[in-house]
RNA sequence: GCCGGUGUGGCGAAAUGGCAGACGCACAGGACUUAAAAUCCUGGGGCCUUUAAAAGCCGUGUGGGUUCGAGUCCCACCACCGGUACCA
């Protein structure tokens, strides 16, 4: 070891306790109506009537299983959320504390097209490390609901899931997600054929074509996320852009829903405005332009149809439909030129900032609907394909990137908006007041900007030139992914009598769909997805063709804190009155519905957590869950840095493995340190001598409760053999100082100060402060000559979420000085603190001369002010201050100051 | 650029508008010890005067403001971190 002797035998204690818990399923949550046994702790306190206890539902982001083992990352969360399982134990709450495994996912796919070896063996394996590392934490999860999205009884229901998705569609009348049997077709649809079209295209789920990275090398698609800057992330390969046939989820249809929502969760500000972003919701009108001499109608989208009269020119995207049908002769090879120049742009290229605007003209013209003007239309890859229609009206005068290439390409630049305040017009974005807008049947002049956008709007509509639009960033969700190691579609593929390929769905008695065993896990030559190599998998008896593609790894993190409710049920996702009391519907006592608590890193801001709210609303939608939102309260925690202040990283050599701080300080010293090392939700540094400091502390604890006992005991408790550890804990004294004698006056204080303090810190998650708390605490009590064992053992029942196994084993030995059963800390009840303790007869009361302090007098905490006034113009240090100065003022607050304010 | 967050000792940090730096790390001195480790006790924002005690002045990113009183509230900036970006 890297010091001395140890603090305290924590080797001893913590696989004692750990292992207790897990023998006589301390932590266990019920659902209501299973039976209790009488003489399970839940039962001991609150009875054998389940249903009756309000519940607390804390959840944990659970882990994907790397190769890498557990991150002193991971452990930060887990501890903040096991305090507070514990502490909501303690209040007497039903508290239901869960973890799983997320655990398909590319690096053991990528580990099998190397080695060969099954993902399945090196998910069992990583998942067991990972295990074994979380629970050398002393965590109280129920590990009977323990979870993992790879298991076929838990796929089924994600496959479960999948198949409501694409058996419903979203009535936009309700708002809400339907059966697709509620679908009623347009009645000109005669074929049986056209009507299934008509039906596939408007479920949650369903095909299209769309560009997909795809990467040569991994041979596999990523994921937007899984691409930087044009390179995979796993290896640092070239990526390109490539059409293909996707499974797609219409999350754009609740992207109001989602949006709204946010309002009535209790989240971050940035967290929510991460996601709004993304969404990313614009309300504004389209418009027709005509194009002068000639049939075609270009549509563009603005947020600001008030500046219609100041649209100078148009700009269609370079890829704009329309491009090769208004383009002149004459301007025609330099508009392909440009077409080409911008193709062979990257993404990356063609969205870097602060260039020079580039773009050409096509040579045609369009018709400004209200001024009647004549604007030339131009190309430019500043506007974007994907993004509106596609083309915009320029109004270089109020719009930024329209002002720049105005002034490149002596586009004219006329002014619609008056600025308030005198400010220049030009360029000006924001909102003021409408000028040069009028003409003989609609005038805008003077009205402000939002105002003026109503007008126009309804001046646009009643004459089909435009209508009010809503635009979101948001796109649906590109669901399928050409991999082996994912759910796998329950969906096959079969042919109408003229040939062309449809798809169907498999009843939910072919489910769960598993995956086919295969020899070799990279795509097939021709670029198929691994699956479709098992031909014998892929081909059913009546001539459907299965599904290839594979679901993405958020499909399984969408849902699973719906199935930690009722992890083994056979028949259901989840048993409607198990979720009912967990979620809230039908909970006493509960006021918020949902998770009580959420708890995990800010990387899955826009994914994970908008994609769960998304399958949640369409499973309320559909009567399946009871909440429109499942996570009600949500906090990030921090990021934890190396002890050099850099992110922890491989190739900087400084990240700290859990396994070694565990093995030199113990599990309780760990999870203390990483909540004393500052609020949950900061960024901080890493620093092991911090660690030391808490363990310290534990070690004074230890010897609050327990004499040291020498040099030979300790040398022995270095060598005890660890299944004789129990014994050894059980033969050390407690120390004569602890005593039955009453606690004195000053001694009640410290404990209800205490008291006090980590009551409200772990009710506002200040875990760090909670933590100095008990560090005053033993500080103080260290000097108490005679230690009240009442005092002791309500100490106890606070340091147990931060400490437990310390706290527990000084708990069982004060029980059994007391000769009493000994009963987990764990469901002890948490100790109410009393005011009246805590009233001081009298007060330090600081003196301030012109807001100065000049000194500090000792003052009845009853004094009144003028008693406190008195007492104050008498103070030794104050007086110089006030000799021969004309008092002008007393600020006199009792119990707090008094300010003497002189001239 | 836009959005969000954060700036306090050598370090991690703490402070309902009311004694800035609780608690901890590191450091220094002392006790115990043959010695060390561990433990226990004591002291630590800076400047300045003094043998010392004590006093005084300055101090929460910068500049203003409100207030009897500002780390905390208001205005304008600066730096760093995170997210996002030609989204019309």
């Amino acid at each position: 070891m890297a010091f001395g002797r140890r603090q305290y035998p924590f080797h001893l204690i913590e696989p004692k306790w750990q292992q207790a818990w897990e023998a006589r399923e301390t932590f266990r949550a019920w659902n209501p109506g299973e039976a209790v046994p009488a003489d399970h702790p839940f039962a001991v306190r609150h009875g054998a009537e389940v249903a009756a206890v309000p519940k607390y539902y804390i959840l944990d982001m659970f882990p994907y299983p790397s190769g890498a083992g557990l991150h002193v990352g991971h452990p930060e969360g887990y501890t903040a959320t096991d305090i507070l399982a514990r502490y909501q134990r303690a209040r007497g709450r039903h508290v239901l504390h869960p973890m799983g495994w997320d655990a398909f996912g590319l690096p053991a796919e990528q580990y099998a097209i190397q080695t060969g070896r099954h993902p399945r063996l090196t998910t069992a394996k990583n998942v067991a490390n990972f295990k074994r590392q979380i629970q050398a934490l002393g965590f109280s999860y129920d590990w009977s609901r323990e979870v993992n999205t790879t298991d076929p009884e838990y796929f089924k229901w994600t496959q479960w899931i999948f198949l409501r998705l694409y058996n419903s569609w979203f009535n936009p009348a309700s708002r809400k997600a339907e059966p697709i049997e509620s679908l009623r077709c347009p009645a000109d649809l005669r074929s049986e054929g056209e009507r299934r079209a008509y039906r596939d295209s408007r479920r949650l789920a369903y095909v299209s074509e769309a560009p997909v990275w795809w990467c040569e090398e991994l041979g596999t698609v990523l994921a937007n996320e899984e691409v930087i800057d044009g390179r995979s992330e796993r290896g640092n390969h070239p990526v390109v852009r490539r059409p293909m046939r996707q499974w797609m989820l219409r999350i754009t249809a609740y992207a109001d829903r989602l949006l709204e929502d946010l309002e009535t969760i209790d989240w971050s500000h940035s967290l929510k405005e991460m996601q709004r972003n993304w969404i990313g919701r614009s309300e504004g009108a389209e418009v027709d332009f005509q194009v002068a001499g000639r049939a075609e109608v270009v549509r563009v989208f603005t947020t600001r149809p008030d500046t219609l009269f100041g649209a100078t020119y148009m700009v269609l995207a370079p890829e704009h439909r329309l491009v090769d049908q208004v383009t002149v002769a004459e301007q025609r090879a330099s508009v392909q030129a440009y077409q080409a120049e911008v193709a062979k742009k990257s993404d990356l290229e063609r969205t870097e900032l602060a260039k020079a605007k580039t773009g050409v003209f096509t040579g045609a013209y369009a018709i400004n609907p209200v001024t009647g003007g004549q604007i030339p239309i131009w190309i430019a890859d500043y506007v974007l394909l994907s993004y509106g229609t596609g083309a915009i009206m320029a109004v270089p005068g109020h719009d930024t990137r329209d002002f720049e290439f105005a002034t490149q390409f002596h586009l004219p630049i006329v002014q619609v908006v008056q600025p308030p305040g005198g400010r220049d017009w030009r360029g000006f974005v924001e909102e003021g007041t409408a000028v040069n807008s009028s003409r003989a049947d609609l005038s805008l002049d003077g009205l402000p900007t939002p105002e003026a956008k109503r007008v126009i709007t309804a001046w646009l509509e009643s004459r089909g030139l435009g209508q009010r639009t809503i635009h979101y960033k948001l796109r649906d969700w590109l669901f399928s992914r050409q991999r082996y190691w994912g759910e796998p579609f329950p969906i096959v593929w079969r042919k109408d009598f003229s040939g062309r390929a449809y798809h169907e769905a498999l009843p939910e008695s072919a489910l769960p769909v598993l995956p086919p065993e295969l020899e070799d896990y990279k795509p097939t030559p021709d670029g198929q997805p691994p699956l479709a190599r098992a031909k014998d998998w892929l081909h059913l008896a009546d001539g459907a063709i299965r599904e290839t593609n594979t679901m993405p790894q958020w499909a399984g993190s969408c849902w699973y804190y719906l199935r930690y409710l009722d992890p083994k049920n056979p028949r259901r996702f989840c048993d409607p009155s198990a979720e009912a009391y967990w979620m809230g519907a039908r909970s006493p006592g509960v006021a918020t519905p949902g998770i009580d608590l959420y708890v995990g890193g800010t990387e899955h801001a826009v994914l994970h957590l908008l994609y769960a709210r998304f399958w949640h609303k369409v499973l309320f939608d559909l009567g399946h869950v009871s909440t429109p939102e499942p996570f009600y309260k949500l906090v990030n925690q921090g990021l934890i840095l190396g002890e050099d202040g850099q992110k922890m990283s491989k190739s900087l050599g400084n990240v700290v493995n859990p396994d070694d701080i565990l093995a030199d300080y113990g599990a309780d010293a760990f999870r203390l340190y990483e909540m004393f090392m500052g609020p949950l939700e900061m960024t901080k540094p890493w620093n092991t001598k911090g660690v030391e400091g808490v363990y310290r502390f534990l070690g004074r604890v230890w010897r609050l409760f327990v004499d040291e006992a020498g040099e030979t005991e300790f040398e022995q408790n270095l060598t005890v053999a660890p299944d004789r550890g129990a014994e050894f804990l059980a033969q050390l004294p407690l120390s004569n100082a602890v005593s039955d004698s009453p606690a004195s006056p000053a001694q009640l204080k410290t404990l209800h100060a205490c008291i006090q303090k980590t009551t409200e810190d772990l009710d506002d998650f200040r875990f760090n402060t909670a933590i100095s708390a008990l560090m005053v605490f033993v500080n103080e009590a260290t000097a108490w000559e005679l230690r009240p064992a009442a005092v002791l053992r309500d100490f106890l029942v606070l340091l147990q979420p931060f400490a437990p196994h310390l706290a527990e084993e000084l708990w069982e030995k004060l029980r059994a000085r007391a000769g009493g059963e000994p009963c987990p800390l764990a469901y002890a009840p948490w100790p109410r603190f009393d005011p009246a303790l805590l009233v001081e007869d009298t007060m330090e009361i600081p003196v301030q001369v012109n807001g100065k302090l000049r000194d500090v007098i000792r003052a009845p905490a009853a004094a009144t002010q003028t008693e406190l006034e008195a007492l104050a113009a008498q103070a030794e240090k104050a007086r110089p201050f006030l000799a021969g100065k004309t008092i002008r003022k007393v600020v006199v607050v009792p119990r707090k100051l008094v300010n003497f304010v002189v001239g």
